[in-house]
DNA sequence: CTAGTTCTCTGACTAAGGTCAGAGGATGGA
DNA sequence: TCCATCCTCTGACCTTAGTCAGAGAACTAG
């Protein structure tokens, strides 16, 4: 990795983080324990389930039950039994800590607005382009991308939504296409939720086809596609794969770009997919 | 301010300052309290008065006391009684302590380089160029501007450092320039530090020069001539003051450039300052 | 219906962070 | 020389953060 990257990101992390993360943290706790402060705005204006905070927060059950007692003695939260379900619990803002919550968000904002404030209007609008840049960024290099089994839970919602999307797209049905049986199945996760995936289906000796590949729409524009891809590249490589293969319909126009931009050239047809109008090719290097 | 930009940095805050802050501190206390870390990580390796840490680190004395006893028992840290005031002690590295702020060094770098892998080389050159901009921008944000005496301490350093880059750059001598006798010296400071400066002479009713403005070279490029320059307009305009003028040696070329982008114009010599070659003047706006 | 699981809560405990008052030596100015 | 101040340290104390074990009610699969 090279040096002068990484002493950016250092740089970048002891100025910012600490500095800003500070300040954030300061203005958020107002004469109020930080984590019942953090608490309490995640709970937020329509309430929450406690074992979604709980997980949101990564929080001990017994010491966010504990925060979630000292709020409600505070009149700030009251926890429900609220749904079907009666173990599961919720906790609900009163106007009181409506109150509360929107004093945060001023205070947030009147942070946010002194930052701002010493700068042009040149300066502002460049500082902000630049956080939105750091930000998208860093979201893409949090994206874990880990290979699974075809049958793993998030692997399936992948390919669920692969097939929800090109139906919408192009009336595609999946009764009718060619069935993957695939060999492996990368999928990315970011926050643990899964939001893209792409199977690799190894079918002769040194080939191997990427079938399957899905973004979510919430993470495009982060590099993701062609990142998968890669990475599916690497996987097959690693089980002797000398030739990758792919086919996709001409809607998919953001695909095809991707695969021409990787190195794929398109061939003729290597199978009948029905859904299929271009056949790509690319022989990976050793 | 522009609700987008004040959105735009709290969306910033709220995403990286919280989650880069909390991989940073997570990695630096290995084992050790996130407190003795940071103080081993601040003593450094050519060791550190114990005041000198106080205020860096705006600890309570006891506090502090209390954490380098237990980095001392640790083995980590001497302290012993080094300079002429017996009263003030010094915090040193021992060889231990050392090795253990290298490692703290290389998880640093591997935090960052963890950051930084999963990105392609593009997407790399852009995250570090996007984290100096925020940083920039950051530090040009966290410069504060106060008016003071012409006399006050951070005043004088100001108009001693102008002296002394003039001197550098073109043979000044300050005993032969017109005396200044400011109205009033606005002073930019950083982290406490002074960083740059401003000075309002009155002259004529409603008419003020700016004399002696100075820019450390630690923060050229953030934008603080320009914002000094702003300031003491609108300081000038606050006691009555119609026309700026200010006059200014031939060499320095950035000067020049910043008032004629200020919107000021050249005229004659309307005072005989030995080391003038530009007379310029600004009427300001109501 | 039963056995295992899920969800929340309480009690008991520990560590870390932080504050305050004051002791005691060292220094510096009148 | 003496008194106020500075610097550091100790003792006593408090709050916040966080962990662990287990109880008890509610649910679910067989």
């Amino acid at each position: 990795m090279d040096v002068t990257l990484v002493e950016g990101v250092r740089r970048f992390n002891r100025t910012v983080t600490q500095r800003i993360g500070a300040l954030d943290d300061a203005f958020l706790s107002r004469d109020r324990p930080l984590g019942q402060a953090r608490l309490l705005w995640e709970i937020g204006a329509d309430g929450c389930e406690v074992r979604e905070l709980r997980s949101r927060l990564e929080l001990d059950s017994g010491y966010l039950s504990r925060m979630l007692r000292g709020l409600e003695t505070a009149g700030l939260v009251v926890v429900d039994t609220g749904g079907a379900d009666a173990r599961v619990r919720t906790a609900r803002l009163t106007a009181a800590g409506l109150a509360e919550r929107a004093e945060l968000d001023r205070r947030a904002d009147a942070l946010a607005a002194s930052i701002l404030q010493p700068l042009n209007a040149g300066q502002r609008d460049r500082l902000v382009a630049a956080m939105a840049e750091v930000e998208r960024l860093l979201v893409a290099s949090m994206v874990d991308v880990a290979v699974v089994d075809e049958r793993h839970p998030d692997a399936a919602h992948c390919i669920e939504s692969y097939f929800a999307e090109l139906t919408q797209r192009f009336g595609f049905d999946p009764a009718r296409t060619i069935p993957a049986d695939l060999t492996a199945y990368l999928v990315a996760t970011l926050h643990g939720e899964p939001v893209g995936g792409a199977g690799l289906k190894l079918v002769d000796a040194g080939v191997g086809e990427v079938k399957r590949m899905w973004v979510s729409a919430s993470v495009r524009g982060l590099g993701l596609g062609r990142r998968l891809l890669a990475e599916v590249e690497a996987a097959a490589r690693g089980r002797g794969v000398r030739v990758v293969r792919l086919e996709t319909n001409r809607t998919l126009v953001e695909a095809i770009a991707l695969y021409l931009a990787a190195g794929y050239r398109e061939v003729g047809a290597f199978n009948d997919e029905p859904y299929a109008h271009h056949w790509f090719e690319k022989v990976l290097e050793a």
